[in-house]
RNA sequence: GGAAGCGUAGCUCAGCGGGAGAGCGCUUGCCUUACAAGCAAGAGGUCACAGGUUCGAACCCUGUCGCUUCCACCA
């Protein structure tokens, strides 16, 4: 038998083990029993691990070990998001350090450039994901811009092209002026800023009257083709059809009505700037209106803006509001709370612009992915978020899903340069179809990351081919992510799953919280506050942060990290280790004799009994997604019944002839304890099982314990935890009177004398003599502890007796006021009438008892008395 | 403007109709030969507030206040 350490140190064992798991390939689907699948949601490359990948990759290697040991055929299927956006700003950024702009070194170069930098950062994040402990077969790890993703991005836009859900057309966008493209309604993150609400003055042409119009941006004054009113409103009817001068431009715009305007708004008339505003676009759409763009990508005012050409959009708000105020069109200016559209990648406020783009009708797509969730084909864990899904889906706009990038997926679309034929093809079309030209031009842009993402249930099972991975695990068990990509990815891919597959992509939804700081901050590098998982795998392990990120997977909406709780849980891995240490030392001597029946103790069979309990509640807890029960419950178990009270019960029994059994119940309670431990603490339960060596192999392939109800036992449940009672009545005698727990007292029971059995349990774990009863009294060697059940006297050298009497007290209190409380129930008669038989029941044994401990007490200070 | 979640011990949170729980922190006593990263014993709470339902409410309902978040085109 190998010895081990004093002190658990995950440094060595966690990279070890990992290696020979992967080596033996346990990670791969064994190929026998029901399928239980998950696809990781891919990390992208861009990020840097943070605790919320921890979080997530945690729970899903829980159920994938657990599932595993069960005898599921697991596969989870990991890989990473090539994060269009996000990796091409990195990129460029590295450049511009160089003093390089992509445009000067060509698609093809630049692109060559972010593969390089990608294939270094989806080594660092898989490295990062199995530091972990991550079991997934990472001989079908995927990456979203791969090949074959390619040829399923490029099927699944076809198809959605020749059924009519994808059109391209021009329409009011996001445009990040930053990043150079179009972003997608959800890729606008929007924020409540304090601004200025402008008040404008546009004078009639045809007097020297005035309206006065609010607007919070009056650079965009510069585009208006028109102004509205309401229809309604009496104030402006009559000015419909007449027409004002467009301030510093001295355009003319005409007045229009239109129901969108809102009277109580502003004041009640609309600059309306159809090329910048989507709503003005609408208006426009609706009166026919002139569309003229001052705007252009780099958020600088065009040959559009007159004077103002050139300038930066803010610039130009500046030296517009200075003219307007210069020649008396400014009325006045007010603050004003309103939301700001910001780019979710870089920040930037976003301009809305006129553009043409490809799209996706959602709204057909989005009622069966309603359906879905309705009738419970895909079930939300925790269920409220099917509201927010439901909700979302209700409201569901078309999504944009062109980008004006290079790094992603290329639009499958060919412009024929000659007759002007769209051609939408898979494969890249050697002449235009109409004309036979051969001068062909593919679309610039690449589609939106989460357009392949979608795909991903599928694509990784290796979609658009039919094979016979697709068959078996399709579709997926669960989907475990956070709520924050709920529209971005959960919604689009069981809408892509029924779609392409005509199934769902998975059952089960499960939303883990967000990690963020001790107060409740985001995790951010400007803060500071980010606590890295990988230095906290350097300084704790794997295994307790993974154990700690478990316990606190309840169902709220954050989780607060605090390195605290991540010692704490260290703490927990050491005691593990300690226990495991003990029980070596103790058994290097077992000659492998089974139990057999009649040898077991009191203790063993409630520690057997507690054993039984524990495994259901586990299994119950992870099969319901409840990882924080599932882990408190084996804390528990662990730490205060077996380590606390079983080991320290069975200590003597070492040194005896029952050393066989108790060496049989220590090796087959610790054995299941690593079993249950497995899933939440992978690393030190697969090095400590090793050592146990109860069977060839690997805890990893190993099997979850079986509920035994033979060793169920409800009695000696019963006997032990009174004795418990006991034990600890005479630990808080000592306590108490401030008896170093060394020293041996002597204690009296009333009441029958305990059995031996008993009588040597309470001995050693109270460190005391029990002594054969006698009528005692108190005085001042001689004190007491009451319970309903018994009443302990502790014979002692020396008492204060008013030390004494003022103890005894303190509890005769409490029992007077329990006393009360169950009278008054028991004296209702309203309670008598209603409540069930078993509570009336229950209540009157109560007062039995609290009557009975109230009466020893007195009886007892009266003693001291 | 809609919607959701949360307010329980000093801190972070669990419990969600029948005697207030955990971890950390705190107090006291212990180097009891697995562990001082430990053991034992404690102190600490009108379960945000106000109503209601019920024999009984931290738990269910209504309202109020506070915090957080999501959605929404109010210029």
């Amino acid at each position: 038998m190998d010895k081990i350490g004093t002190r658990y140190d995950p440094r060595n064992l966690e990279k070890k083990w990992y290696k020979i798991w992967e080596e033996k390939g346990h990670f791969k689907p064994s190929g026998e029993g029901e399928p239980y699948t998950i696809v990781i949601p891919p990390p992208n490359i861009t990020a840097q691990l943070h605790m919320g990948h921890a979080l997530n990759i945690t729970l899903q290697d829980i159920l994938i070990r657990y599932k595993r040991m069960r005898g599921y055929n697991t596969l989870w299927i990991p890989g990473e998001d090539h994060a269009g956006i996000a990796t091409q700003n990195t990129v460029e950024k590295k450049l511009a350090e160089e003093g390089i702009h992509r445009k000067d070194m060509g698609r093809e170069e630049f692109l060559k450039k972010v593969w390089d930098w990608a294939g270094e950062y989806r080594k660092r994040i898989v490295e990062q994901i199995k530091a972990i402990g991550a079991s997934c077969d990472w001989s079908r790890e995927h990456f979203t811009l791969d090949e074959n993703l390619n040829k399923a991005v490029r099927k699944a836009f076809v198809s959605l092209y020749k059924e009519g859900y994808i059109y391209r057309g021009k329409y009011i966008i996001n445009w990040c002026p930053r990043c150079g493209t179009v972003l997608s309604d959800e890729e606008v993150e929007h924020e409540e800023l304090e601004g200025k609400f402008y008040y404008i003055k546009y004078y009639f042409s045809d007097s020297d009257k005035y309206i006065t119009i609010a607007t919070t941006r009056p650079e965009t004054m510069l585009a208006d083709t028109a102004v509205a009113v309401h229809p309604g409103d009496d104030r402006f009817k009559h000015i419909i059809g007449k027409e004002v001068i467009l301030p510093l431009m001295n355009r003319k715009l005409k007045i229009i009505g239109d129901p969108y305007v809102d009277p109580e708004f502003g004041t009640g008339c609309l600059k309306v700037t159809p090329a910048h505003d989507p709503n003005d676009f609408q208006i426009g759409l609706r009166n026919d209106l002139e569309l003229i763009e001052v705007i252009d990508e780099n958020a600088k005012i065009n040959e559009n803006g007159g004077k103002y050409a050139g300038l930066d959009r803010y610039k130009a708000r500046e030296a517009v509001v200075n003219d307007l105020e210069e020649k008396g069109y400014l009325e006045k200016i007010e603050t004003m709370q309103h939301s700001v559209g910001k780019c979710y990648r870089c920040g930037t406020i976003v301009e809305p612009s006129l553009s043409d783009q490809w799209y996706v009708k959602m709204k057909p797509l989005a009622e069966r992915a309603k359906l879905a969730v309705q009738s419970g084909e895909v079930v939300f864990h925790p269920e409220r978020w099917e509201k927010v899904y439901i909700h979302w889906l209700d409201e569901i706009r078309d999504w944009c899903i062109s980008r004006q990038l290079w790094w992603g997926h290329r639009i499958p679309v060919w412009y024929c340069q000659d007759c002007g034929k769209i051609i939408v093809e898979e494969e890249t079309p050697e002449e235009c179809p109409d004309c036979q030209s051969k001068n062909l031009k593919q679309d610039e842009d690449v589609l939106d990351t989460w357009f392949s993402s979608q795909l991903w249930p599928f694509t990784t099972l290796g979609w658009p081919d039919e094979n016979a991975d697709l068959e078996k695990y399709y579709p997926t068990s669960v989907l475990v992510t956070a709520f924050d990509i709920i529209f971005f990815w959960v919604a689009r891919m069981i809408m892509a799953g029924y779609h392409f597959k005509e199934d769902k992509p998975f059952s089960d939804v499960y939303i883990h919280q967000l990690i963020r700081d001790r107060k409740g901050r985001k995790m951010s590098k400007s803060l500071g506050n980010g606590i890295d998982p990988l230095e906290v795998i350097e300084e704790y392990g794997a295994d307790p942060m993974r154990f700690t990120l478990a316990i606190l997977a309840a169902q709220g909406k954050d989780i607060k990290l605090d390195t605290r709780f991540i010692d704490a849980y260290h703490k927990f891995a050491n005691k593990i280790w300690n226990a495991t240490r003990f029980v070596l030392m103790n058994i290097e001597d077992y000659d492998g004799t089974k139990l057999s029946e009649g040898d077991l103790k009191l203790e063993d069979k409630w520690i057997l009994s507690r054993l039984q309990k524990t495994q259901s509640i586990v299994s119950n807890a992870i099969d319901s997604y409840d990882f924080n029960i599932a882990a408190k419950s084996i804390y528990n178990f662990f730490w205060s019944e077996f380590c606390d009270w079983y080991i320290e019960s069975v200590k003597p029994r070492l040194n005896s002839d029952e050393r066989t059994i108790v060496q049989n119940v220590l090796i087959s309670v610790l054995d299941s304890s690593f079993r249950l431990l497995h899933p939440f603490m992978p690393f030190i339960t697969e090095e400590l099982w090793q050592k146990l060596d109860v069977e060839d192999g690997e805890i990893i392939a190993s099997s979850w314990p079986e509920l035994k109800k033979e060793l169920l036992d409800e009695d000696a449940e019963e006997k032990y935890s009174l004795l418990m009672d006991k034990v600890r009545g005479i630990r808080n005698v000592k306590a108490d009177l401030n008896i170093p727990p060394t020293s041996k007292v002597q204690a009296y029971f009333t009441g029958s004398n305990p059995d031996n059995e008993t009588k040597f349990l309470i001995e050693t774990l109270a460190n005391c003599e029990v002594m054969e009863f006698q009528q005692n009294k108190l005085s001042n060697s001689v004190t007491a502890y009451a319970e309903e059940k018994y009443t302990i006297y502790v014979k002692l050298v020396e008492i204060d007796v008013q030390n004494e009497i003022k103890r005894l007290e303190k509890k005769l209190n409490k029992s007077v006021k329990e006393v009360e409380r169950f009278r008054k129930k028991l004296s209702n008669e309203q309670f008598l009438k209603n409540a069930p038989e078993e509570i009336i029941e229950e209540t009157k044994e109560k007062l039995q008892d609290a009557t009975t401990t109230k009466e020893k007490l007195e009886r007892l200070i009266e003693d001291l008395k």
